[in-house]
DNA sequence: TATTTCGTTTAGTAAATACTAAACATACAT
DNA sequence: ATGTATGTTTAGTATTTACTAAACGAAATA
């Protein structure tokens, strides 16, 4: 047996470690997802912890994010106080949650921010060239953000983001 | 005068740092940008450092990158020693070129490993149930990574991706 | 009530990242 | 050639972020 199992869910964990770092989140998380990912059974967090060798604190932290996006579901067994988590397999259904997650939070405060730029401008007007190219700058990054924002909210809506849609949109974009 | 100009250029600056910030760049990234897209002139390096407060040494590296994005561009005037920078006003053209500079360097790496495991499964083959379902599973994110792989390389191919095509992807997903 | 078993929180540490200050390189000007 | 203006690189610092270790709390069991 050249090579086993176990080395190689190591390797797809730490693949996924780097594409979480890759996507701006901690790579403890993508370790955690891809335990879960793996395992067959719910696991609890104390073999979570065993399986990737972070702490208690940390899975117990970071599984509460991951759950907040949509990428791990937690559930509990009656007359058994762990909590038991595994891990969202229908990936389009998680990138809908994830932007659900993002719309609220952060990310809406900055593209209001722009907005709010833009409101400043319309209560100091001054019809000199300055005032005019900056509000024309800025009026065409608030269009470019509301376009974007309507197309997350369009995707988030879709009951069923899956492979189908994806091959529309290329068909509409060819 | 209530506000200035110049006000609401700096919060409108910082606005931008933080979207930058929201996105995993560094917010000194979103500044310069900001500073030059609000500028109706190209400007020098040392300007920007001006504007932004920044040293040399962090500007002429963030406006590389920036410019590796395709969100800014460099330009050289006759009989002048100075580099100038302006803004790339076209956002789709914008995340074109973010998403082909992407799919080269760390992004294509970290699919690359999750392809790595299934070869490497497949090279050790085995009937029984673990075998099988991890082998589904990792079957499975590979199936829609090329999935979001095809669809970044389509934006990519598109010779204008503008408000018509964002439009029209709307209409297909409704 | 004391004890165990779980998850959470907190305070501190380690690691990664953004940035500064200054040395350096290069091309131009004198 | 020497000096000056420009951009780059480097070495070090500061800030942020991820994580650890351990205290804590709550709930079940004894």
């Amino acid at each position: 047996m050249p090579t086993s199992l176990t080395k190689i869910k190591m390797e797809f964990t730490q693949g996924l470690s780097q594409i979480s770092r890759f996507w701006g989140f901690p790579k403890g998380m993508g370790a955690i997802f891809a335990v879960l990912y793996l395992s067959p059974t719910e696991l609890s967090l104390d073999e979570i912890v065993k399986e990737t060798g972070l702490t208690k604190g940390a899975v117990s932290t970071e599984v509460r994010v991951l759950a907040r996006m949509g990428l791990v579901h937690r559930s509990s067994k009656l007359g058994d106080r762990k909590d038991y988590y595994s891990a969202e397999t229908d990936f389009y259904a998680a990138i809908r949650s994830i932007l659900q997650e993002r719309q609220n939070s952060e990310f809406d405060r900055a593209i209001r921010s722009v907005k709010d730029t833009l409101e400043a401008l319309e209560e100091n007007r001054a019809d000199n060239d300055e005032w005019n190219f900056i509000h024309t700058r800025v009026q065409a990054l608030q269009d470019f953000f509301d376009a974007i924002d309507s197309l997350t909210r369009a995707v988030i809506k879709l009951e069923n983001l899956g492979l189908s849609n994806v091959t529309k949109i290329l068909g509409v974009l060819k």
